[in-house]
DNA sequence: AACCAGGACGTGA
DNA sequence: TCACGTCATGGT
């Protein structure tokens, strides 16, 4: 009760594993979850395989900023349509023409430039990996999309806080409404990371885990008053 | 018609 | 540090 690894189990059991980061259009046989896009890969976890499917997460992370993902696949599918679904083409494009692609997921005056802000920031990183600090004076990448990216794209054990993680723990009086975002991240960071020894292991947990956060907001935390027929509460 | 979505930045206190 | 306005499209 009150645990957050056995909420962790609970969401688990319920919903099952969630096969997050979703790619546009990925033709695994076993890709059935229901959703935006058709691209989870349930219980395959060596994703992103190539540079491409890695830009498609960056792209993902930033273009789903305040906005729902549905929203980012038809950005996603604009860029694909005409073949700019890599950093390529996206370095090569006039800025206007990417920011009417990317129109469909809003404030795509900026979200084009954070897309370039990052692709500066990449290339500068010659291979390396950037540390979270180093992210975050990215403009455009705050805690959230930083932990996101670590996480999903380069597959670093930060777990990821958003705004249906607060309303739950908010809900299960765990957190209070003014608790920071790095206090939120360190209490599952803790707790988890106490469990889980090996670092493969609690990536693939922190990557779960948020995607069980998300499928179970979207069903008891979208809209006021929250957290009604939550079944977390009763434990 | 208001409200929210897998937030971040700039500004002024 | 923090509270608040701004950014924008799309679905309910």
């Amino acid at each position: 009760m009150k645990n957050l690894y056995n909420i962790y189990q609970t969401l688990y059991k319920e919903y099952g594993p969630q096969g997050w980061w979703p790619f546009l259009e990925l033709k695994t046989t076993n890709s059935t979850k229901k959703g935006a896009s058709e691209g989870y890969h349930i219980l395959e976890y060596d994703f992103p395989k190539n540079e491409d499917q890695f830009f498609e997460i960056i792209l993902g992370c930033i273009l789903t900023q305040n906005t729902t993902f549905t929203s980012v696949v038809k950005s996603l599918n604009n860029l694909k349509d005409v073949n700019a679904l890599n950093k390529k083409a996206i370095e090569d494009m006039p800025i206007d023409e990417f920011k009417e692609l990317i129109r469909p997921s809003g404030y795509f005056n900026q979200k084009a430039n954070y897309v370039h802000e990052f692709i500066k920031f990449y290339n500068s990183l010659e291979g390396k990996i950037p540390t979270r600090d180093e992210l975050l004076a990215v403009k455009g990448i705050g805690e959230e999309t930083a932990d996101s990216i670590l996480l999903y794209a380069y597959k670093m054990p930060e777990f990821k806080v958003d705004a249906y993680t607060k309303r739950l723990l908010l809900e299960l009086g765990v957190i209070e409404e003014k608790t920071k975002y790095k206090e939120v991240k360190k209490l599952f960071e803790d707790e988890i990371s106490s469990k889980i020894e090996d670092q493969e292991e609690l990536v693939i947990v922190y990557q779960e885990y948020h995607a069980l956060i998300v499928e179970h907001g979207k069903r008891f935390y979208s809209k006021k008053p929250y957290g009604v027929g939550c079944f977390l509460k009763e434990i």
